[in-house]
DNA sequence: TAGATTGTTAATCGATTAACAATC
DNA sequence: TAGATTGTTAATCGATTAACAATC
């Protein structure tokens, strides 16, 4: 189907294109010109002219793009259309933040069930996310189709669970953990490393470090 | 001080290079040279060499470097030891996670405070930060230099909250809504936007779309 | 010394920007 | 039609990789 390999960059520009003409959307603007989206970005009309185009001709020369089913192209490409199913694994506070306020359906995405090996959360339901063994975890998997696994566990379980989880067909991983997960076969791996995140903004902070 | 600007790859590299340079000082590995790093994270050795030295020399011809001595220059370029302090904006799930599970200090990061409105939280202290009222943030501020604030409250306050925070002297801001929130002179603001990273694996799983 | 690995320059590769013909 | 803006090619810029002299 697809002419060529997009790269990374241009994937990774795609989510904010999507939260930008949502916002137009909002507003009422239904006509989104390469040039005003790339005024809103900060960016060149030329990069989204370009980027768009890896994906095909969405726009009308002359008029520009009409927000609303550029905003439909961008979410079928990114895979939202396609109800994709996740799990969590770890319930502590982070899976519980996640549950609670993250919205898997804005993506796209079925937020399944959560697994824990606390006895007093086993059970329970969050957000109607029910909580389950984690002991149950395989025959869980074995019966319900589930794409994407997302990490909130100890670092110590990661890459443990991540074998476990590749072996019973999960083919997605969002990590959320602090560990380094080693490539899996057939399994892609999304870290959301915090502290990178974090120490980033720690060496920028400590800049300008420039000559006086 | 630095002779030419850093590029912002090099930059996201260095928290990884750290990450393997601590995992190889756990196994007891003392020589760390640019091919050993290399292979441990699927990366060149040139491109190690490259990144090292945008920041000087640590290595030494023939031998490579030392593992400990790189970690620790490392750590000084991210500004690990300047003793940045932060407060969490937010105290609600996602706050409370990572008061309780994130180390900061990790990152040489001195987390000082949270802030919030909930009558039931403010006063309580989780984990050794006190949480205060939000309306006391300005005089808070007042008083204690903070170099970070994180933003892990409702996305409708992000954008009044991270001006009122730049207005108070605060350089840096962690962002964990899923706002878009535009440039402010004198602040350095870091996306943590969990949406994005979501959609980029969910791209990637509904690869691949190559012709057959 | 010989071997190894850096620091650094040169070559390649890829991504961004500019330009413009096509066309609505 | 005239004006505007795309789709796409060409030019530029920057980042990665390769090569190798310096040197421990």
């Amino acid at each position: 189907m697809m002419k060529f390999k997009i790269s990374n960059n241009v994937i990774r520009r795609l989510p904010r294109y999507m939260r930008h003409l949502n916002m137009m959307l909002a507003e009422g603007v239904n006509k989104a010109s390469s040039g005003e989206i790339a005024k809103r970005m900060g960016v060149t009309a030329s990069q989204v002219r370009q980027d768009l185009n890896c994906f095909g001709g969405f726009g009308q020369q002359g008029y520009g793009y009409n927000t609303s089913e550029l905003r439909d192209r961008l979410a079928e490409i990114l895979a939202m259309n396609e109800n994709h199913t996740a799990i969590i694994i770890g319930a502590g506070n982070l899976g519980h933040a996640l549950i609670e306020n993250f919205h898997f359906d804005d993506c796209g995405v079925a937020l399944t069930a959560a697994f824990d090996i606390a006895p007093g959360l086993v059970g329970t339901t969050l957000s109607g996310v029910p909580i389950l063994r984690a002991e149950t975890l395989e025959s869980f998997l074995a019966e319900t189709k589930i794409d994407i696994a997302v990490l909130s566990l100890p670092g110590k379980l990661a890459s443990l669970t991540a074998g476990r989880l590749a072996s019973c067909g999960v083919r997605g991983i969002w990590n959320f953990t602090n560990e380094e997960l080693g490539e899996i076969p057939g399994v892609i791996i999304e870290n959301v490393h915090f502290s990178d995140s974090l120490l980033a903004l720690n060496y920028y902070l400590s800049e300008p470090r420039e000559e006086t």
